[in-house]
DNA sequence: GTATAATGTAACTAAAACACTTACATTTAA
DNA sequence: TTAAATGTAAGTGTTTTAGTTACATTATAC
């Protein structure tokens, strides 16, 4: 994780959580996080995907939660945006080229999981809910 | 964690462990790694650093553990070499420009901090040899 | 209906992170 | 004295990440 995806995805859920029920639009959204817009679209995308967020287009559209607050862990917001291993990656050990090597990358694959694992279980009991309370 | 430096360096250390009391070259462990030596020695002289790895120029030379597999954790090798948070990256969110995010980007930090600590405490049980066991 | 303001998305550019590579000074042992 | 190793700086190439432009589409207010 060497990107700002996690902070981005949790910075615009609080603030619709903190706003329930109002359209707000991708452009105020970006003013508060300090980004360009368009990122902000690009993972409101994700955030629809996921059942938690629905937008509207149009004049006076925008977007909103649409789960309670309480029902999404940081857990569920880390593994949506998640793309490496909290670990990092894997060297190429291809075609046999190295004996040892080989062992050892399979082992790595097990760790790295339960790396995986131990952080997504210690985010699993804080809510987003949780969060906003946190920043209020 | 978006680089392959933890998998470089555990990899590393465990054929010293594999090996020790050995000079193994640079060229070699890169050779089992896939990568290049060059790569190898720059995170060699972060093991000296850490007084985990001797190293002997000239001739006949090479590197070799300098402590007991035992005595190193797999915490301790994560905290030699991560660089990021493992929840990835702030956005920056400066000079008052955010009103609402400069409360967000201070609980966040105390999450990413967490989040960290959490991780780090789960590969602490876990050593430089009992990693090479399971590989043999 | 028409103007306005929003989303959705593709395509491109810029910047940063990462890994590779070259080169060479230095060291050490056979 | 030669060979083989480390140490490290400097430069290049690749990949990832973020920003930006552009525009089609949609929906509301008037």
């Amino acid at each position: 994780m060497n990107n700002t995806r996690f902070a981005t995805v949790i910075h615009m859920l609080t603030l619709m959580a903190k706003y329930p029920g109002q359209w707000l639009s991708s452009e105020w959204i970006a003013g508060s996080i300090n980004i360009n817009p368009v990122m902000v679209r690009k993972e409101l995308s994700l955030l629809q995907h996921w059942g938690w967020v629905q937008s509207k287009k149009g004049k006076e559209g925008g977007s909103m939660l649409q789960v309670p607050a309480t029902q999404i862990t940081l857990a569920d917001i880390f593994m949506a945006v998640k793309s490496a291993h909290v670990l990092g990656k894997k060297n190429k050990c291809e075609e046999g080229l190295c004996p040892v090597g080989r062992n050892i990358n399979k082992a790595l694959q097990q760790l790295f999981d339960d790396a995986d694992t131990a952080l997504v279980d210690s985010l699993r009991d804080k809510t987003l809910a949780d969060f906003v309370q946190e920043v209020s």
